[in-house]
DNA sequence: ACCATTGTCGCAAACGTTTGCGGCAAATTT
DNA sequence: AAATTTGCCGCAAACGTTTGCGACAATGGT
């Protein structure tokens, strides 16, 4: 069976197509019986107005793109989760892309995007994206595009993250207040900025008042290996730049038998759902994909609504106690 | 700036819009010199299709729609991940839409399918989900509807599951082969038939040959508490239907400090990431959602190839031992 | 020299909407 | 009674494609 059309009500109705459209509008020209009629026969016939069609028309189309790396992620999760929330609320579809942190997928999946003459996008870029001008061709052709979280090292774009500095500087600060002398600290990649960020934050808050341990791990597994390695030194605290990175060094800690926070300390940088599994709960500096994820579809909205002005926002972090410390 | 069209193509070139098409699409009609110069053309120009126009024309919308209670979720993030990469290799597009578990959401989402004219849908309904008339319309309109993991109680459907009853037994039986004595179960909703379904197998396998305390929960903080409350009748292994009870568990063994699996013994169904978190790792009967994404995605294919035939299709599972039992 | 074939290309309709404009009858004002 | 306004509705073009069909020239075969 096919879906019912405006020419079909109709033809049915013994009316013009444009006399229907208008009707299902409530376009004041049209008489409220007509109306009437229309709207009834629409419903039992379950009209669906075809969105190509209408973006066709009207070259909008109320779908907004979203590419990021792994949808398989703690944090992209509750952002992905925050802006669909609010797409839907505000009549918008969501397109979501993976790239896999492939950049040959990646620029598939923009082209993806344009084909489907998108609304607006939000990106987060691949670790090794180096090609930016795909995003900015979306500019040209003035659709917004958001970046969020990972966003390039260029100016003149729309950003959102979290507070990668303040984070830092707020998981330091608790640390010394709590009066550590010796931590183990562990940061991811050093290539992304977001690993830059809050390393030179950390490191400058505690400011060699005390000893410091720096490590990089690339994931869970040599977060894992090296807290092993570095209990030896004896650390009477672990912080973590990241969830993955907390889930390695967790496994380091419970496999040598170390009470928390006893033995050992523990702080992170988290979204919030890793640090709840263990007992007691890990003490952590939130950094909330669900807010991102808010302040990227207000942003959106504002570019929609005719900003050109390019802005960087951040969300606020705060400390949430958990007992690990 | 606009987008670039067939015609803005022709008439640089000279040429009427048919001959551009024809030549992008490297069709035998057209000289080799003509297809040169209109794919130069074209790739100068960011040629980019109107999708719209396309599914406008051909009916064909190459665009999967998705629906799922939450995207948040262990599971269903494995699924859609998995389901996201085959649409992509083979030229579809995914509208992803989460209810909330909100029947009234869950409507809206379909129309909203519905009015993009997808080409098929996977579909997780929520909890109290009455209406399965809105899926069979889409089944009316010759749209392939593949039910995945939370599926309708009433046959006729295409349905992809883990396998639920397998996993169970597989779970019961992996505890009666180590000689346990004392097992305290933890469901989740009973309204569920994923719940009642892996209850009947386990129960079914155990078969009263040793000491069983069963209990449902809803969330993990009922199963923590659950878990908590159970301890002092001293069962030697705690068996979790879900990733969810899972967490909640072990943070109450955690809290009771509880050697796994000394002093008690821990066995789930999982995906798979939750029990990697712990040492030692959480014995689990694995019902990977990457699995069931690829298998929902043959399923799928298989129906728009002109399969009418109704299945039913299990993923299997298997026991990854963790050392927690 | 004629006819048939082959190689290239354009015409025009169609997909389902939206919307400016104009038409016509009834109602209202002069 | 004539002129104007108002209420209601239809015509037709446009959005960007695809595709059956026909047109025309060049080529080949007799």
């Amino acid at each position: 069976m096919n879906n019912t059309t405006l020419k079909e009500i109709s033809t049915v109705l013994g009316l013009s197509i444009s006399t229907v459209s208008r009707a299902l509008k409530n376009h004041p020209d049209i008489a409220e019986k007509t109306k009437q009629r229309v709207t009834e026969l629409a419903t039992t016939l379950d009209y669906e107005p075809n969105a190509n069609a209408i973006q066709l028309r009207t070259s909008k189309s109320n779908v907004f793109g979203l590419v990021v790396p792994f949808i398989s992620n703690f944090f992209y999760h509750s952002f992905i989760s925050s802006v669909e929330e609010e797409s839907r609320r505000n009549n918008y579809s969501l397109m979501i892309l993976q790239s896999g942190d492939d950049p040959f997928v990646e620029i598939t999946n923009l082209k993806l995007c344009r084909q489907n003459r998108i609304s607006g996008l939000f990106a987060c870029i691949s670790t090794q994206t180096t090609h930016v001008e795909a995003y900015l061709k979306l500019k040209e052709l003035d659709i917004p595009v958001i970046f969020f979280d990972k966003v390039p090292d260029v100016g003149n774009c729309n950003k959102v993250c979290v507070a990668d500095e303040a984070s830092a500087t707020m998981a330091a600060t608790a640390i010394l207040e709590k009066k550590k002398k010796k931590v183990l600290a562990i940061f991811g990649n050093n290539n992304l900025l977001i690993t830059r960020k809050r390393l030179s934050a950390f490191t400058k808050t505690i400011d060699n008042k005390i000893n410091l341990l720096i490590h990089h791990a690339n994931n869970a597994e040599e977060a894992e290996a090296l807290t092993l390695a570095s209990l030896s030194q004896n650390p009477d605290t672990v912080f973590c730049m990241s969830d993955e990175i907390l889930t390695g060094a967790m496994k380091a800690i419970q496999k040598s038998a170390l009470k928390v926070p006893g033995d050992i300390s523990v702080i992170a940088i988290s979204n919030g759902f890793i640090p709840k599994l263990y007992y007691p709960e890990i003490t952590y500096v939130e950094t909330s994909g669900y807010k991102l994820g808010k302040l990227a579809f207000t942003s959106m909205m504002a570019c929609l609504a005719g900003s050109t002005f390019m802005h960087e926002l951040t969300t606020e972090s705060i400390l949430v106690e958990g007992g690990s410390i």
